[in-house]
DNA sequence: TTTTGTATGATTGGATCCAATCATACAAAA
DNA sequence: TTTTGTATGATTGGATCCAATCATACAAAA
């Protein structure tokens, strides 16, 4: 297999039990933009100690989902049209480039991973699982189309705007038709991939990109002129 | 000023001090790849507890400076060829792009800024000052022409690439050679980014980018094969 | 000789505790 | 009434200490 290849047994440290819990929190809405987490707050929560909570919350700064000020403390970011502009267009720059420079390298192995990953978002619809688990799966599917472009770096930092983009697709009102389009256009994807098609398959990740940008800036700017 | 404007007085905390001193160290080579660095010796060395080294270390390893293990604690990232190739395409997609927008939105005052930075290279490399001095400076003008964009999130990105980058950098052999060529191309890049010259500046940045790119990648071809 | 098991020191991860800073309320002065 | 100063609780940052894990050396068995 032409992917990066992982630690099969990763020892799970608090902290990153911790670092996930919150993550699911900001990602989920629970924690919206502005929200203050207070250390001892969700130490007392999950039964640890400050230590493990704080270097989760340097973690997620590193990630943008919080903002920490000296001695006053980790804050969830805020969400905005402007933001949403720049995390797209890194986005828009990043994941095309990934996904040519992956399909010169995917094996067959890789290909059939990413069908594997596509099948089972399309499952997940069809059977109606919750946001918490399309979600998982739509960055999964992803993650297997770049995966291959073996960019360990340049993963590491869509993994981190995959963490943010979710939030605001998490955002959308209508979920149901935007799980739809996404789900077609990650077929035809797959189709254009699956045929080493390099510049079908940048020019549909594109657009597939652009048009959730699309969707969520235009969103976010009423909500934002209506405040 | 069409910058994003930063708090005028930032505490400093320990961790940060730590964090700062460290990665200097990384850059530096003094700490090379595949260096362990233990806590303890850092936090003897500093007169401090390792509470601060360990945040300082997570905080290096989502900049790609150094690899945590559970329980194995912290070694200093590796450098390669391949390493190399995706840091520096990943610089080449954001930085043309972050420039072309920076352009637009740089005010008078901002390209002032761009100016004194560049001057402030050119009088390092006359009074020849130490490479650390100058690799700031080098940033410090990098970031210059990127920072009206006003895409916080972006620049985040791009400045922890400018960290690691700059451990390939100074792994130069020819290092005086490089520096009087990327200053001739920072006074080309100024011109053009003056008359705003979106095109042509973005062009400019992408050369210059590459260039470095492809003397740093052929240099670890060469003692890549040669080990 | 090679492999497997065990003991020991080194090191990390996390809990607890203390000092410094911040936010707030309230009092005093203008 | 508005501004400035002060006291107090809440909260964070960092030090110290303990438990768990890892790496190494050495012994025993195959």
């Amino acid at each position: 297999m032409a992917t990066t290849d992982k630690p099969l047994l990763q020892r799970q440290t608090v902290t990153a039990m911790v670092a996930e819990y919150i993550a699911a929190r900001i990602i989920g809405g629970d924690y919206p933009g502005g929200h203050q987490i207070r250390q001892e707050a969700i130490a007392a929560e999950l039964g640890v100690s400050r230590i493990p909570v704080r270097e989760a919350l340097l973690q997620l700064e590193a990630d943008g989902l919080v903002v920490i000020r000296t001695h006053r403390g980790a804050v969830v970011s805020e969400l905005s049209a402007d933001d949403a502009i720049d995390l797209f267009d890194a986005r828009l720059l990043l994941e095309p480039f990934l996904v040519e420079k992956a399909i010169v390298h995917a094996s067959d192995q890789d290909i059939a991973t990413i069908e594997k990953s596509m099948r089972a978002y399309e499952a997940a619809i069809a059977r109606g699982d919750d946001p918490k688990d399309l979600s998982r799966l739509n960055w999964a599917f992803h993650t297997a189309l770049l995966e291959p472009s073996m960019r360990p770096r340049s993963m590491a930092v869509v993994q981190t705007l995959f963490n943010s983009a979710d939030r605001y697709l998490r955002l959308q009102i209508e979920p149901a038709k935007a799980q739809a389009k996404a789900l077609q256009e990650h077929r035809e994807l797959f189709e254009a991939y699956r045929r080493r098609d390099v510049a079908e398959t940048a020019r549909l990740l594109r657009k597939h990109i652009a048009d959730a940008a699309g969707e969520i800036v235009s969103q976010l700017r009423r909500s934002e002129t209506a405040a």
